[in-house]
RNA sequence: GGGGGUGUGGCGGAACUGGCAGACGCGCUAGAUUUAGGAUCUAGUUCCCAAAAGGAGUGCAGGUUCGAUUCCUGUCACCCCCA
């Protein structure tokens, strides 16, 4: 992108004398000034030292367990977004513990992961010591801040004694089974074992039970990037390149771990209803659960003249639990359209490939399969690229109505949802009406819309159109003209009794992929036993508790090899070969992923020492649930469903008490860089106007008539203006050209990323932090301004004037601060401050609580006397959020001790009220006059004071009364003509 | 394409269950004070009309209501997530 910078005007940074306590002992008019650079870390070092938010050791009265989404401790040191979430919890946790309430409010580091291996790879240094470097700058960064966390309890998920117990947990979810009756996790050893594998000896009874654990093997497709040396995310993969280099990827099969969360996924969805979260959210889960019921249907695939044998035989043995290989079983949540099922699609993995094709059509369909292995999931899946396909050659039969059915082979078909394998209706889904139009395959309509549809019921039925909604069916045999529901449920009976089908549910929740081909994460606690060739016998041993942890061992170094083998393989015999009672073992050499760490780290919080345990079941009775949990949204499904799913399991087995991990959830809105205004130049240095632009397909501004690419100015805000009539902006010096004007996302690239460390020293972490929570709900996302930091700075320079005396040589208290009772004006302000701060920090309002402390500072320091009884308990309604200031005026006000734990300031709700009120006097709903009545007067009273009004008699002259709306304290309206 | 969210002054945003739209802050204007202002204080600041009187006004168009930023229907724009 070419780009021009103008020169950018901000406010200047403020001057703050360093030397704070020389300067107001020298002579002369030096005064003392509000300087938060002396003031904040001499009460963070003081809180420090007292341990003052130490988490007490019982809980007394009520608990609160406060939780920010722990942060990744990149390179790159804290981002102003961090700080808004953590305020937040720091604000509700100071309020909690001066409303008498025992607190745990912690913070640690989800410190595993890509980058710290990716630096080690690039200098051949320790990932461990480069993560505690960026740690220790986090945790500086977070006490510069001011929030009360109890550091004693900080955790990272690279603790050698943290991940012992994310091991120890791995092993809880490998040593148990998920029972569908009972719907709960079990230990595998109550897993009942069929006759026949018992028979069969203990390494078949061995094998049975592995196929059940929760913690399971399996080959899965992972996308291999030779280049890179590594294995892919999918979405690290773009057209079959790395997001990254751009290099080929390939899927092929590799060893993985699996974890079972499907077992859980009712159980996921219908928990949701027991906890207090955004409604987005739970739905966002829910679409991730993707729960769908509808049929599993048989499709006859042996000789045609064998169909009927089959359907009786079929009828009498039941639904098979597993399908024959003489059919194809598709799953479909619309079992209604069978009749209008045209043909059959099986994904290009599916296993019954190889005996559908036929010898003619094997070169094209193994071309198409190797091919379709280039891509990934999510490219298949794209709308935007054409449907292809291949006919395999073979057959199948419908079992409704005997008709055949010819198998395609497609890749818009995932083997990873339902079996694998589907009957195409193209008369009623999208993709399966592209697909047949392509490839020209016969399309027949079922379903009728209904009548005050839109759609073409005359193109439908030709198959020019598809429908997806539902209708009432036709061309359906015995079942025409029953609505869709009634159809569905007919049919799935139908097919339950002939044993061709069944009722299903289905899932778009996949099985977890748990296992990385990375050194920086979780080794797992597994061996595997080797017989006398050193080969997998496929006996798995979990390492035992005493043994654990499993710690990284010593590589010799970190870069790729080329080969998707772990780079663990690279650690030395004695690591990976362990023997344990004669038998040879070799240690797994995957790692968990980074979300493993992140799945539990609020239970090791309130017992974050323990040796012998996870977790102290008695304390951890004490503090579950989370009580609040602020984050970002981007954690709205991965973290939060993975986290809520090992609860689940814990529950199960009786570790934990709760079944759901985070009783209440807020997602703070992201900061925007602060707002931009950009306008366009072409080649030919001409302005053009903002609504004659548009990006390309490489993201470049260009002229949307011709293409011609334009230079894109930064502007500086004084060269922008409001168009005279309309909502854009234009230039100053050309109303004519049109400029954009919205706030980005900040990033590196852009240049508008803000340092939180230059805020503070350039305005102090009360101005930092009161700004935050002041720039608007805690919810929505906001721009950032360097303005809004310097007013609220300015509002906490008045509340220092307040009560210092800044005539004075020495810091002293302003001689307006007065030990006299506050008048009855001082007094209703301030309990309608208490009552309103309250409310709000209990709401999470704090851009409302702050404006209403403003509100009390303009209107005492009018006031030439600041009664002490009023000041103190605003000093510590403002603490939460300005918390140094408020300690150091606390102690000004002669104090001795912090006033962390003082109690919250109590509001007397008749003395928020004001005598008088004005009551506006409408007329139509149009207000026409005002007056000031004492409060609680009655309808009729008002009735009358309203009609005597003289601005409403007069305008009441020569109208008829038809109706008097009166609204005790609050309104008058007239209705009159 | 699907889902979610948001639209209120020059800007960020207030407005409880429908009841004075624009609290609070920024910015701007004028004045005071000061060696100075990027400090402080005072006054003003939704728009239209020179001002008063008056009128318009919460993305747009309707509806319900004595009364709608708030409730309903339709519509437009932007943002986020998923595909």
């Amino acid at each position: 992108m070419l780009t021009w910078f103008a020169c950018h005007r901000y406010p200047h940074p403020r001057r703050i004398p360093t030397e704070f306590a020389k300067t107001r002992r020298g002579k002369g008019n030096i005064v003392p000034k509000y300087n938060p650079a002396e003031i904040e870390p001499r009460w963070q070092r003081f809180w420090d030292e007292n341990k003052t938010f130490k988490t007490p050791t019982e809980v007394t009265g009520e608990k609160l367990y406060a939780l920010d989404m722990f942060p990744y401790p990149s390179g790159e040191g804290l981002h102003v977004g961090h700080p808004e979430g953590y305020t937040a919890t720091d604000i509700v946790s100071r309020h909690a513990r001066m409303m008498g309430k025992t607190v745990l409010h912690p913070m640690g580091f989800d410190a595993f992961g890509l980058p710290a291996e990716e630096h080690a790879i690039k200098h051949n240094a320790s990932p461990r010591e480069f993560t505690e470097k960026n740690i220790n700058t986090f945790v500086r960064q977070l006490k510069d801040l001011g929030f009360s966390y109890d550091w004693d309890r900080q955790i990272s998920t690279t603790d050698v004694d943290y991940f012992k117990w994310t091991q120890w947990i791995f092993l809880v979810l490998f040593d148990t089974w998920f029972d569908p009756d009972q719907q709960k996790g079990r230990p595998i050893s109550e897993l009942p074992i069929p006759a026949e594998i018992q028979e069969a000896g203990e390494d078949a009874t061995r094998r049975y039970q592995d196929e059940f654990r929760l913690a399971f093997e399996s080959h899965a497709p992972v996308n291999w990037c030779p280049a890179l040396g590594t294995v892919l995310a999918n979405e690290e993969v773009v057209d079959g390149l790395s997001d990254v280099g751009g290099h080929p990827v390939q899927r092929m099969p590799l060893r993985q771990w699996m974890l079972r969360i499907t077992a859980y996924a009712d159980r996921l969805e219908s928990d949701l209803d027991q906890v207090d979260w955004p409604e987005g959210i739970k739905k966002l889960q829910c679409d991730w659960i993707g729960r769908s019921t509808g049929a599993e249907v048989d499709f006859f695939i042996g000789a045609t003249d064998q169909f009927e044998t089959w359907k009786n035989t079929q009828t009498e043995k039941g639904f098979p639990r597993n399908p024959q290989d003489d059919v194809l079983r598709v799953y479909t949540t619309r079992p209604d359209t069978l009749y209008g099922a045209t043909y059959m699609v099986i994904a290009p993995e599916h296993n019954a490939i190889e005996a559908l094709t036929t010898a003619d059509q094997a070169p094209a369909v193994k071309k198409y399969c190797d091919d379709a292995a280039m891509k990934s999931d999510r490219d298949r899946q794209d709308d935007r690229t054409k449907k292809s396909g291949v006919f395999t050659g073979s057959y199948a039969i419908n079992p409704i109505n005997g008709q055949p059915v010819p198998i395609w082979v497609a890749d818009y078909v995932l083997i990873s949802y339902g079996t694998g394998a589907i009957m195409a209706v193209p008369a009623h889904d999208a993709r399966d009406f592209e697909f047949a139009k392509t490839y020209d395959l016969p399309i027949i309509a079922v379903v009728q819309p209904p009548a005050k549809s839109e759609i073409d019921l005359e193109r439908l039925m030709t198959g020019e159109i598809c429908f997806s909604g539902v209708g009432t069916a036709v061309n359906s045999g015995p079942y025409d003209e029953l609505p869709t529901d009634a159809f569905k449920t007919k049919i799935i009976e139908a097919l339950d009794s002939s044993a061709v089908g069944r009722a299903a549910v289905n899932y778009k929740l996949r099985d977890w992929l748990f296992s990385r081909q990375r050194f920086w994460g979780e080794p797992f606690p597994i061996l595997h036993e080797l017989d006398e060739a050193g080969n997998r016998t496929g006996i798995m041993r979990p390492v035992p508790l005493e043994s654990l942890p499993v710690d990284l061992p010593f590589v010799e170094d970190f870069q790729p090899h080329g080969r998707p083998e772990p780079p663990l393989e690279k650690a030395d015999d004695e690591w990976l070969y362990p023997v344990i009672d004669g038998k040879k073992y070799k240690r797994e050499t995957n790692t968990m992923p980074q979300w493993a760490g992140s799945c539990w780290y609020y239970l090791r919080f309130i017992d974050p020492h323990n040796a012998a345990a996870f977790i102290d079941p008695e304390l951890e009775k004490q503090w579950m649930p989370v009580d609040l949990y602020i984050g970002g949204a981007e954690h709205a499904v991965l973290h939060l469903l993975y986290a809520r799913f090992w609860h689940k399991v814990l529950f199960d087995r009786g570790h934990l008490h709760t079944p759901e991990p985070f009783k209440k959830l807020v997602n703070q809105g992201m900061i925007l860089g602060d707002v931009e205004f950009t306008a366009f130049r072409d080649t030919n240095e001409q302005w053009v106007s903002a609504e004659l632009t548009c990006e390309n397909d490489e993201r470049k501004t260009v002229l949307k008539s011709t293409g011609e690419e334009l230079y894109v100015v930064k502007l500086d805000p004084e060269q922008a203006e409001k168009e005279k009539d309309g909502d854009n902006f234009v230039l100053k010096s050309d109303q004519q050209i049109r400029v954009d004007s919205r706030a980005y996302k900040m990033s590196k690239s852009r240049g508008n990323v803000v340092n939180p460390d230059v805020i503070i020293a350039e305005y102090g972490a009360d101005s930092l932090r009161l700004y935050e929570m002041f720039m608007g709900p805690l919810h929505q996302s906001k721009p950032w301004s360097m303005a809004g930091v310097n007013g609220v700075r300015n509002f906490l320079d008045r509340v220092w004037r307040m009560l210092v005396e800044e005539k004075a040589e020495e810091l002293a208290l302003n001689s307006a601060v007065v030990d006299h009772p506050p008048t009855d004006d001082q007094v209703r302000m301030l309990h309608k401050t208490i009552k309103s701060v309250s409310k709000d920090i209990e709401t999470l309002g704090f851009n409302t609580a702050i404006s209403r402390m403003m509100e009390f500072v303009n209107f005492f320091t009018k006031q030439s006397e600041r009664p002490k009884a009023v000041m103190a308990p605003f000093i510590l309604l403002l603490s939460p959020f300005a918390p140094h200031m408020s300690e150091e005026l606390w102690k000004l006000l002669g104090n001795e001790s912090s006033l962390a734990y003082e109690p919250w300031p109590e509001f007397d709700e008749s003395l928020t009220v004001d005598a008088l009120v004005e009551v506006p006097i409408q007329i139509m709903g149009k207000i026409k006059s005002k007056v000031s009545i004492e409060r609680g007067k009655s309808k009729q009273e008002l009735e009358t004071i309203a009609l005597q009004d003289p601005k409403i008699a007069a305008l009441l002259d020569g109208l008829t009364v038809r109706k008097i709306i009166a609204v005790p304290d609050k309104l008058v309206n007239i209705v009159a003509n």
